[in-house]
This record gives structure tokens, C-alpha cells and sequence, in this order.
DNA sequence: CACTAAAACGGAGGCGCCTCCGTTTATTAC
DNA sequence: GTAATAAACGGAGGCGCCTCCGTTTTAGTG
């Protein structure tokens, strides 16, 4: 069933039709998802939508119009921040020499990934009823690493016989690791770890 | 999580240790799993546990006391047709021919899924947070269909090339198929279909 | 500006969820 | 039978969901 809201255009205006919103309501929609990402962050994906629209300042009848039901708005706010997370591979890569670039990343993922951590339960059913939703963010995520594997390989910093897939399923123990009190340092090491075995036998050995 | 109720025992008195229910609680909570499968029958899976316990005639409080969240009280209903299903097998053989028996259970299994159609995709939930459910259930259905099978193949009314997880397997493509209006037709033949295919080359040819 | 239609707002109200606790009832002991 | 007590009852109340509709605001138009 829903599918609708497609909201790869988000910030800026874009190609496929959508009438422009009034001012009023796209401050409103904006103001909304701006709190929601906090108040789900705090209370969790089952956080009270009459608080949202309550920091949010504006009426429950507004936080409906804009997104008719909760998937709705859960499912732009996710997509918003996994936009975030693919945009940072951009700016990683600009700063820092590709290796780093791709080991800061995937520190981020994992910082990412944490802060679902305790959702993932309805989040995985929102994932299951949705299925677009998830290949269209795995398929985004999976671009993000692949330029910055790809980007690395090219350079010699890390070895040449791995792409990108190699890594994102080592990266995928990440995800579906219990939820144990040391996931997230047993994750940072694992990325560390991964990065040694990346960067033994590259062409620009250190 | 939950996964105490463990409602096995659920007419008589058993095994495992269970004090039993003062008589007015008995009472009631029988009265309630009677209207909960009415209610999730009418209404669906959603259905208002505050009319169950409405019709039932009790106090909100008093369901909740006996089933602190929705789902134990859907386990409950769910096992107890699970159940109802599974002694149908026994029935059936003693009334019936045992390939006439087959037939007519493969049929009630047929009326039974229809029934839970519409809620497939909250139940199926059910069933992905509940696995000893899942499990459960898939072994009771198993092991009825397991002695029809058996027992035609015995006196040879059917072929004595399969078994119950052949005929498992292809009731299965009946739960997976799409939910278009001809559902139930389609699956009505599919199991007539299945049954010649199995009185097809039996010792006792017609 | 002034006016107007369309768009957007927002909150009251009806319903369901769930907890808490004062009241009632079944059982046991005498 | 009666008394004592543990068990069970049930509904009020607080909160969240969602719809509906009267009111307000915006963006054009003259």
C-alpha cells in the first residue's frame, strides 16, 4: 500500500512535478521534520506525534495534513538522514585522503546505526512493509561506499582485489550484531580492523 | 521479549505447574477468548479490546489482568484454532475414507487461511516477533497432516511415493498466493488438483 | 492597497489504550 | 454458618490517535 511520498526532493525544488507548497505550510512541514528527527531520537520511533506538533508549534490537525499517517513521517525522516550520511562520503573525500576518507565514513556508519539501535525493532517492520524504502536506501548507501572504495583502490591506498560490495557485507555483521553494552566499541574496532586488512598489500604501502 | 503464556494448556488441567483460576476468573477468561475470536473475526486484528471486553461483559481492567498486551490475547486465540484445525484431523479419519479424509482436512485448511486473509499482514508480524509461535503451530499443522498422509498412504489411496512434507510443500504455494478476489476457488482446485495427483498410481486404483 | 478564492491552520471531540486502586467475591479455616 | 484474606473485578482517568470543520492566512488580481 503507501508509497507515495517520495521524498527524494526534499530542500530544493526539483524536476518531477509537485506544486510549490505555500510559505506558511513549508516552514510548518519543515519546522515538523526538523522536531521529529529530535523527538524520535529522545522517545524512540513510537515518540507522541501531539508532541511533535506541540514543540513544533503548530495544531495535531497540521502534523496530519502534512503527513497523513506516522509511516509517513518516520519514513522522511529516515530518508532525510540517510541523505545526510551519504552527502558526508562527498565531503570526507574532499577533505582527507581517500583511506581516511573511507575509515571516517564508516566510523559515521556505525555512529549512524547506533542511534537505531534501540528502534530497530519497528524500524525493521517499517523497512518490511516498505520495500522501496529499503532498496532505496540501500541502494544510495551502497553508492556512497562504492566512490569512496572505488576512489581508494584507484589511488592505491588500500588493495586493489576488493570493491565495494567486499565491504559492505563485512559491514553488515555491523547491523545485524546483538545489541549487547560493547556493540559500539566491538564495531569501532571492526572497522579499524577492516581498514588494516584494506590498506595491507596496497600499492602505496605505508 | 514476551513469550511467557505458553498456552498449551489450555481446557484442562496438566503437566507443567499452573494454579488453577479462582472460578470467576476461569469463567471470564474463558468468556473472553470466546469473544476475541468474534471480534478479530469481524473486525480484524485491530479490533478494540475495550469491545471485547464490553461484549464479554467484564471490566477493561479484567482483560488486561488476563492478557497484558494484544498479543498474548491473540496467541491465545490463534493456537486455540490452530488447535481446533489439528483435532479436525482426527475427526475426519474416523468418519471418512482416509484419501477422502486428506481431501476434506487439505480443504478446512483452505477455509481457514481465507479467514485469516485480510489480517496476513498484522499477523504475519505476529509471527515474525513470536517465533516459538511460528514454530509451534508449524509443527502441530505438520504432524496432522503428517498421519492423514500416512494413513492413505498405508491402505493405499494414495501413491506411496510422498509424504507429508511433499503435500506440506505444496499446500504452502496457498498461503503465499496473492489476495485476489479468485483466492479461494484457485485454492479449492489446487487441492483437488493435488488429490488426483495422489489417487493417481495408488495400490487401491479406482 | 483592497478584495477574494484557495490553501492552510489548529484544536475540540470521539475513540482506544493502559494503569491504578478502591470495592467485591470466592475460598479457606474455624 | 461466619470470619478472614487472598484473588479478582471493573471503571475512572490520563494520554495518544485521528477526523472534521470553522477560522485565519497567503497569493494572486484589479
Amino acid at each position: 500500500m503507501a508509497s507515495e511520498p517520495s521524498a527524494i526532493a526534499e530542500q530544493k525544488a526539483e524536476a518531477v512535478e509537485a506544486k510549490p507548497l505555500r510559505a506558511d505550510a513549508r516552514r510548518n512541514r519543515d519546522r515538523l521534520v526538523e522536531v521529529a528527527v529530535s523527538v524520535f531520537a529522545e522517545r524512540g520511533i513510537d515518540g507522541s506525534l501531539e508532541e511533535i506538533a506541540r514543540r513544533a508549534g503548530v495544531g495535531i490537525g497540521t502534523l496530519y495534513r502534512h503527513f497523513p499517517t506516522r509511516e509517513h513521517l518516520v519514513e522522511v525522516v529516515y530518508r532525510r538522514e540517510v541523505e545526510a550520511l551519504c552527502a558526508a562520503a562527498g565531503e570526507l573525500a574532499q577533505k582527507h585522503p581517500s583511506d581516511v576518507a573511507l575509515e571516517q565514513w564508516m566510523q559515521r556508519f556505525v555512529d549512524y546505526i547506533a542511534t537505531k539501535r534501540g528502534l530497530a525493532t519497528s524500524l525493521r517492520i517499517v523497512l518490511t512493509t516498505n520495500s522501496t524504502l529499503f532498496s532505496d536506501t540501500f541502494g544510495r548507501v551502497s553508492q556512497a561506499l562504492r566512490r569512496l572504495v572505488e576512489a581508494a583502490v584507484a589511488d592505491g591506498t588500500i588493495r586493489g582485489d576488493v570493491d565495494a560490495s567486499d565491504v559492505l557485507h563485512a559491514l553488515g555483521g555491523i547491523y545485524s550484531a546483538p545489541d549487547t553494552p560493547e556493540w559500539r566499541d566491538r564495531s569501532r574496532r571492526l572497522v579499524k580492523l577492516l581498514m588494516d586488512g584494506l590498506r595491507f598489500g596496497a600499492a602505496k604501502a605505508k
